[in-house]
DNA sequence: ATATATGCAAAGGATTTGCACGGTT
DNA sequence: AACCGTGCAAATCCTTTGCATATAT
């Protein structure tokens, strides 16, 4: 049951229908600087939308992640996360990764220098390989403060 | 049946045995450029060591990753992947990554640009979180050619 | 009519766990 | 005896797929 949905639009070679799930599910999404998964997000919405189901939200999820509006994060921890592509510099960060227990630092220092390098390899990647870069993720691994 | 190993270490408060199956795994990491999952390293050992089993592969990689001999791959394809860390600036490499197919393009460029602000991170991260960096990954989300 | 979206149940696939046994000290 | 490592089978968990149904054009 699709249910009623605000407008369509083409995309990928067919006419795509923008729908109340995939409405709500953004909307989460851009309001939380969460990495949810899918089931996270599942059990977010079926508070209000107890009509929604697992699957709806993974295929959105896939959708969107196509769409460039979310990124597809994976921390190796047994599910795949997602977060908001905001365009604002600020919200930008990256993550501290402990080999260890798993534990996920989220840091935002360092993203202007970050940006100068990072255009610059963004360009040189898209020429020399014909890539369309849109994001970029920075990782660092080690040992947290209880590990090491 | 453990086999027999060629020496004992402590780790992690108990004493660990350096094993065959142990041996031949972080081996073959060692021996390969490739991102190998647990299921590809299963099979190009069993040839040699019918006996080993996977879940010996797992428990072993698992081990490697805490000892930070080798690095653990998330790149969001449905299984993990694993590379042998090697201390070689020249083999660092980091990651194209389609959105849509999921492609995976490796690169070596501006590793050298990249090594002076990424020391440059791992310091100040280090002490503002006390956490020990050990490693680092970039990567790069985007369209291929064929997808965009 | 045709095309797209959805939910449910089932299937698929990667990873982990329980357990009995083997090898070492 | 105490401890650690292993393989097998079973269990678990995340994600995808098949299918019938619903909505919009």
């Amino acid at each position: 049951m699709p249910g009623p949905y605000k407008w369509r639009y083409r995309f990928q070679g067919y006419v795509s229908r923008w729908t109340v799930p995939r409405e709500v599910i953004l909307n989460l999404l851009s309001q939380t600087s969460k990495h949810m998964s899918a089931k996270e997000i599942y059990a977010a919405l079926y508070k209000l939308y107890p009509g929604i189901g697992l699957t709806t939200v993974y295929r959105t999820l896939d959708l969107l992640v196509r769409m460039g509006l979310i990124n597809k994060l994976a921390f190796g921890d047994g599910q795949l996360r997602y977060e908001f592509k905001s365009g604002e510099k600020k919200e930008h960060h990256h993550h501290l990764i402990c080999n260890n227990c798993g534990k996920i630092i989220d840091y935002s220092d360092f993203i202007d220098e970050e940006m100068e390098l990072i255009k610059k390899i963004e360009e040189t990647l898209a020429k020399k390989y014909n890539f369309d870069v849109k994001d970029h993720n920075i990782e660092f691994y080690g040992f947290c403060e209880k590990c090491k």
